[in-house]
RNA sequence: CGGGGCGUGGCUCAGCCUGGUAGAGCACCUGGUUCGGGACCAGGGGGUCGGAGGUUCAAAUCCUCUCGCCCCGACCA
């Protein structure tokens, strides 16, 4: 292509709603234009790095054996309201009405529409398993898009689903999609990691997210050099032992005027925050839950939800003061009537720890779980950097993380609640056991961008570029130039290599400031001086590194570096 | 949804507090000079100041409402 004839709106200043790099860049470099909130187009340069993505998807995916699929990204409401995600999904869903008033929906995913068809096209055992897959649209209103192209409302998503007979069967599907899930990462250039992770609506047993740490993200990942890795909301780690401090062994009331954090007690009592009860009153349902983590600790939500099976909330100033008596600051576990308590291991076995008294102004001291109160106890709290592994005791790492694909064993979720079936060896009718995995093509592209780049612009592994190498005609003017430039254009086109010819009449400042914006990985630099030498310049976007090469050999080290492998691309 | 911020030529912003002729840089068009890291000179085109209502002799500026966008908290690829 002609970049001349090529539509790239680089812009010289960031747009101001933009603050990550990967917006700013995306924005800069002429690839992407918002629409509205969450919402974008893109244009020729981000086709390129997306169809580059989706190829190495594709070609992956049929590789393993899985079927693409288009399914239509219009739904009736029906299929959601057999799954019960209907009224799950809740403002997230995209919701409408057809001209007959039927309730309609843009789908925010297909579990519901693959298992429509598996229930009504699948009968045996024999016909398992079953891989399929599409790459499409979403639709997921989300309550905050943000950070360009990091959270949107409407995406591309890798969406694929495997059917088996049993639970071996979705082990082995699952396996398949962890490697190829690797390898497509690989190759496309990312650093990444797989946690462990929680599996949220989609319900299912199972699940790990592919990661890249980049401080754009918004998971954080718990990871620790003997290969352990999981989300923050679902590590766990050990703790060191804490010394209880001596005290009056039966609770004992403190008057604390006007103490009310954990780090206000460790000043007025001289109490340590691993020594204190941190309660935190939630409502779940109708229901009002005290919730205890050690004073140090942080209460990890997700875990609390998932002991819970559902959502729990905070509760408002106004029911804490109805249910305990006291503002939150004073509450505690001693002598609460009609909560169910639930507490963090951290707390058990411990003794004499101080809380608040369920009174305004007043804790107690010398509590002891147990004796002076019931517990029901779990694994509820963050883990916090530092701690020591549970594999291997090292000290564990935090990183922010950009989550760009997700698998989850669903089992029989989709298939007992729509009616999903097959007879299995012994004829016996048995659900369809499910899995599903997902890959965002954009969060590829934004994570590439993320983490390659400097403060010129996007250094694009060479996977997914837009273009294998640009050349630049530095000295538009000069007929020999643009003549040689042009010769080496089509040589390199015939050999196969994607290449974009910067044959602009611009001055050759503006052209090296485009050129490192858009990020192609090579740049073949002809200009006036070292053409008449009968060299050219071959130009390392990552390095910057120049290396001056004869004319005569440009085709063959073009051909040589850029066709070589077909392996794993270098970032 | 709660909290904070911003809407002024295509882009970045000034002007608003203290009402009175709508501005700058970049981009764009014309001519000229430049030509290896976002050139310079001269001339030119382009803006219902997000929208509606109000106050006023007079509103980009003050008031009310509204829409949009961004950022911080609970969700997800």
């Amino acid at each position: 292509m002609r970049w001349s004839q090529v539509f790239i709106p680089t812009l010289r200043e960031a747009p101001a709603e933009a603050e990550v790099p990967s917006h700013i860049l995306l924005l800069r470099g002429g690839y992407i234009r918002q629409l509205a909130s969450g919402i974008y187009s893109y244009l020729p340069l981000a086709q390129q790095v997306m169809l580059k993505i989706t190829r190495i998807i594709r070609d992956e995916l049929d590789r393993m054996g899985a079927q693409e699929f288009a399914l239509p990204a219009l739904h009736p409401a029906e299929i959601w309201q057999e799954s019960g995600r209907w009224e799950v999904m809740g403002p997230n869903m995209f919701r409408l009405k057809d001209r007959s008033d039927r309730d309609m929906c843009l789908g925010m995913t297909h579990e519901e529409v693959f298992a429509s068809i598996a229930r009504n096209e699948l009968r045996s055992y024999r016909q398992l398993p079953q891989i399929w897959y599409q790459i499409q649209t979403k639709f997921r209103d989300e309550p905050r898009p943000k950070s360009g192209l990091l959270r949107v409302r409407q995406f591309t998503m890798k969406d694929s689903y495997s059917f088996d007979v049993d639970w071996e069967g979705l082990d082995r599907s699952y396996r398949k999609h962890y490697d190829l899930y690797c390898r497509i990462y690989d190759r496309c250039g990312l650093r990444y990691r797989v946690v462990e992770a929680s599996s949220g609506m989609m319900g299912g047993s199972q699940s790990h997210e592919f990661m890249v740490l980049t401080e754009a993200g918004e998971d954080m990942v718990v990871y620790c050099a003997c290969g352990y890795a999981a989300n923050l909301e679902k590590a766990t780690s050990e703790q060191e032992p804490v010394q209880d401090e001596a005290g009056p062994e039966t609770p004992r009331p403190v008057a604390t005027p006007g103490q009310k954090t954990i780090d206000d007690i460790v000043r007025f009592l001289g109490v340590s925050a691993s020594c204190q009860i941190k309660s935190l009153i939630y409502r779940f349902g109708d229901q009002s839950l005290l919730v205890l983590v050690r004073g140090d600790h942080q209460l990890n939500e997700a875990k609390l939800h998932e002991v819970l099976g559902g959502e729990a909330r905070p509760a408002r100033p106004e029911e804490i003061l109805a249910v305990a008596g006291a503002d939150a600051g004073s509450l505690g576990p001693v002598k609460v009537a009609g909560l169910r308590i639930l507490s963090d291991h951290a707390l058990e076995g411990r003794r004499n720890l101080t809380c608040g008294a369920n009174r305004n102004d007043f804790h107690l001291s010398g509590v002891t779980p147990g004796r002076d109160y019931p517990a029901e106890y779990f694994d509820l709290r963050v883990v916090q950097a530092g701690e020591a592994c549970s594999r291997c005791r090292s000290p564990l790492n935090i990183h922010k993380a950009l989550e760009v694909g997700h698998i989850f064993k669903l089992g029989t979720k989709y298939s007992e609640s729509m009616g999903a079936t097959v007879l299995n060896s012994q004829g016996r009718e048995v659900p369809v056991v499910m899995g599903s995995y997902g890959i965002g093509v954009e969060r590829i592209l934004a994570a590439a961008v993320e983490s390659g780049h400097d403060d010129d612009g996007i250094i694009w592994p060479r996977s997914i570029a837009p273009f294998d190498c640009l050349i630049c005609v530095v000295n538009a003017k000069d007929g020999t130039v643009v003549q040689e430039a042009e010769k080496a254009y089509r040589k390199l086109q015939e050999l196969g290599v994607e290449v974009l010819l910067d044959d602009r009449k611009e001055r050759p400042g503006v052209k090296f400031k485009d050129a490192d914006l858009v990020g192609i990985p090579f740049r073949i630099n002809f200009g006036s001086r070292k053409l008449a030498l009968g060299k050219v310049e071959w130009v390392e976007r990552a390095t910057g590194k120049i290396t001056e090469i004869d004319l005569a050999d440009l085709v063959a080290h073009a051909g040589s570096l850029l066709l070589a492998d077909g392996g794993p691309a270098v970032a």
